[in-house]
DNA sequence: TTTACTGCAAAGGGTTTGCATGAGG
DNA sequence: CCTCATGCAAACCCTTTGCAGTAAA
């Protein structure tokens, strides 16, 4: 790769059209490292480096990001979480640990699932959310 | 059939165990002959019936009945809904009018979900949420 | 310099809780 | 009768909004 890893959210953001602030870097950050957390997640996170930053300003980068398609909002009963992988993919929900993984092994079934509803209800699918709750290999007996 | 339609509810009610009251019969009728409505929208519906009735009681009625395996709740942006169908099945989304409908033609390919997930990542899966956001054909250009 | 982002506080809105009353089994 | 549902109000909590100050380009 020829950029260092840490560059990689500025220029997702640039590319976007986004002011690059620090604060706006550290969101992006937090939200490319981790595994689909919550604005508060986000937020405590990036407090250590930005002790003044504000809840309100999180949310705010968030929405900005999710309008121009770099992250995608998944609304749970608890809270909205984010998704920064925003290709065609399952999220795997441990109901044990809760601990949710993308998993990319199903995009021919997607696929599938265009033509089927096409054919089928004359549905032209443009986007889909793939929640699949069970037990992860950590918490499985063995 | 040998019921009448109107029974079912009641009886769907009482086989989970749970007390069957005038209201309770309500909601239940309301989730199940609406398609994927927010608790603001059977309480508007039931009201009509029972002007008494709280918007507290609608929400411990269908958090009663998700307990029960009777609805799924299915959180959104805006609000929860409430699927009356708790078997495998994709919900269509459509972005022009907001409609959701149920769409049964795709269980085997939940199925081979079942099995990739397994084998791809050890996770065995227990349930799952599938939404596909999309165009319907009463919205599509001819 | 212009435009847009930040930060703080307050408001908004869906959902839950507490408790007294009332009804189902 | 005993247990659980109802109804009302208030509380909760996630999220948004308004606005003044500030920094990116």
């Amino acid at each position: 790769m020829a950029h260092s890893v840490s560059s990689e959210p500025a220029r997702v953001l640039r590319q976007a059209g986004l002011r690059v602030t620090p604060q706006r870097l550290a969101v992006a950050r937090e939200v490319m490292n981790r595994q689909h957390p919550t604005a508060a997640e986000v937020f405590e996170a990036v407090r250590g480096q930005f002790p003044t930053m504000g809840l309100a300003t999180v949310y705010a980068t968030l929405n900005t990001m999710s309008r121009c398609g770099l992250v995608k909002p998944l609304p749970f009963a608890d809270a909205v979480r984010f998704d920064a992988n925003v290709s065609p993919h399952a999220n795997l929900i441990c109901t044990h640990c809760g601990r949710i993984t993308d998993f990319e092994g199903c995009i021919d079934l997607l696929g599938q699932l265009r033509d089927r509803t096409e054919q089928g209800a004359g549905f032209a699918l443009d986007a889909e959310r793939l929640d699949l709750y069970g037990t992860c290999s950590n918490c499985r007996p063995q």
